[in-house]
DNA sequence: AGATAAACATGAACAATGTTCAAGACATTT
DNA sequence: AAATGTCTTGAACATTGTTCATGTTTATCT
């Protein structure tokens, strides 16, 4: 070919920049958009090579979605520092919203990591878990800190059911399309998130908090 | 052929046996099993035929995920019917176990009904949607009888905020495979269902509940 | 009964996509 | 310059959704 001796790109550049290709292709037709073939031209490079870079296509999506992962983390560790001198159902609260805001900024991507997430056909490699449980264990640490968590399995449970519900509240008004909705949904987890402080705070006797169940 | 002159199976009955092909299917590997030439094969039919019958696969995988709503119609009207003379709240909490009773009784067709719900790139048809809604009304009904329901917003916003956080937490539950985790999730969904219908009952100045943004 | 029409079934063929791999191009070292 | 190891290429294969011209069955009419 030509090649005016122009070093060749590294490897490693490729993958960076076919990264950005596949986050480009997430927010332009969701998750069926990302083909190798269209990784690979808009890449400049051939489908072979897409495969020397990334090993399996669920690999390179799994990259995709580590970065939104990533980014959620670096979100929630900025808002806990904000908050840091806030009372614990504060913390939990800011924890809470940046997810909301997180998500919200980033729809595509969230859907990404969601849908892939539900697929129980593949399972996730090992530093890609290892990203989810940051995730959750930034949540435990600071439920751990709200009032009533006796022993560690509390804090485990308390802490799967807030994130789930609020991941639940999210994701259900995400197939709404509406992202000036954001402004309900934020309102909607906080007030769970109330609620379910306020409820591990003052156990009533017909309000028993979740023990495990062995 | 031979065809001893029986009569060939009307397409009613074919279509009724291709969806429990379809849901075994969904039991035994998920949405990827389901494969036209698969069904067609177990169905003793040609791959044609299934799109004679269900025209696109689409279609098909919203039907087999219709039973499942169906079945959860079903399973939630019952609960209702048993808790109709009890307090708004146990009301709520009968139909959260329903659900979770529900959903962890047919954990793969309720995945597949997640998962095509994710999916944006094809939007449900309405027949589906109607059912859906129809849901979604249950839970209004419910709703609306608790403390503090001033007007429909305020009804539609927390149904919303209930039907997904319970719907977040068996999510993120259902991930880790276990079934016998059931209890621990129902505890979960119970102790945080009281916690928001006791936020709602009692409003505390720094407490206010989820009000439309417009 | 025989002819005609409507409904249905068939399966070969097409298109899109993930994946592999033998052959070649390039860079670096000797 | 030769050798060697690394990376790239693109043709080819496998799988799967989808279509459609053709044949077969069933129902209807005369």
């Amino acid at each position: 070919m030509v090649s005016v001796s122009t070093t060749r790109e590294t490897p490693e550049d490729l993958r960076e920049r076919g990264m950005d290709i596949g986050i480009d292709l997430l927010r332009e037709g969701g998750l069926p958009a990302v083909k190798a073939r269209v990784v690979a031209v808009r890449l400049g490079v051939s489908v072979g090579t897409i495969y020397n870079l990334f090993g399996q296509m669920d690999e390179f999506i799994y990259h995709l979605n580590a970065r939104a992962l990533d980014g959620l983390q670096d979100a929630a560790e900025q808002a806990l520092i904000s908050a840091k001198d806030a009372p614990p159902t504060e913390q939990m609260i800011a924890l809470a919203r940046a997810y909301v805001e997180y998500v919200s900024a980033h729809m595509d991507q969230w859907a990404a990591v969601v849908s892939f997430g539900q697929r129980g056909d593949i399972n996730a490699p090992d530093w890609y878990r290892q990203k989810e449980r940051a995730l959750n264990g930034l949540v435990q640490s600071v439920v751990s800190r709200l009032p009533g968590m006796a022993d560690r399995e509390h804090v485990v449970l308390v802490a799967r059911a807030l994130w789930g519900a609020v991941h639940g509240i999210v994701t259900v008004s995400m197939r709404r399309g509406a992202s000036q909705q954001t402004a309900d949904v934020k309102r909607q987890v906080e007030f769970m998130v109330r609620c379910v402080a306020h409820g591990l705070e003052s156990p009533y006797e017909d309000l028993p908090p979740p023990e495990p169940s062995l």
